[in-house]
DNA sequence: AACTGTATATCGTCCATCGATATATGGAGT
DNA sequence: ACTCCATATATCGATGGACGATATACAGTT
């Protein structure tokens, strides 16, 4: 999984969000190094929908636009468990590797 | 930057390695999930020379098999340390809001 | 004789990301 | 009034890294 989807799970992990706050979440997230495009997002939430991972928690419209909000599913929260286990491990050895040699 | 050019950075990050050496420490490191392909890993390495994050170490010979050791150059370990700094921060985040949720 | 492990290398395909583009509303600035 | 920016979703072509297959070669095992 690339860093712009786990990011999405991230960001989703908190709580449910629509695609623009996603987007901006990601921002926060990442100090401002990731800014995830439209095309990038979008496609990602399809795709995580289709693997069952985040699905349509509600829509809200204000002022004529529409604010389609996405939740995590519990695979989803798997998933991202998962993932960050993984990345942590990879993490931590790096570490461990740079500190020894100063 | 994908998982596995990090992961051939952090395998390298412990000492100069060849590129069979490169594939067997990327598995273990990920016990077993990982396994770098030879097309991925030379291509990897290629571009990775290109921008100066690795270098030709040495060259043995044993029994007719070439050995070309590749070693972190000074920028590759900057790059190691940037992204794991990075990838550290989104692991942490992602860890608090998982416990969090329970 | 065939298979597995070690070792490097190339090639075509696939897929996620990226950047651009489109559409639409509302508020702020000039 | 006009322009720009933020908000908000959506699509499309190009790029680039990963993946899988294939090739070559030697040594040890079955």
């Amino acid at each position: 999984m690339q860093e712009p989807t786990y990011l999405v799970l991230v960001a989703l992990g908190e709580k449910p969000l629509h695609g623009y706050g996603i987007m901006k979440a990601v921002e926060t997230l990442s100090d401002g190094r990731v800014k995830i495009g439209a095309g990038t997002l979008y496609a990602a939430l399809d795709r995580l929908a289709e693997l069952d991972q985040v699905e349509l928690d509600r829509e809200e419209t204000e002022g004529g636009r529409v604010r389609r909000y996405y939740r995590l599913t519990r695979t989803g929260r798997q998933v991202l468990a998962e993932e960050t286990a993984v990345r942590s491990r990879y993490v931590a050895r790096a570490l461990a590797i740079l500190e020894g040699k100063g």
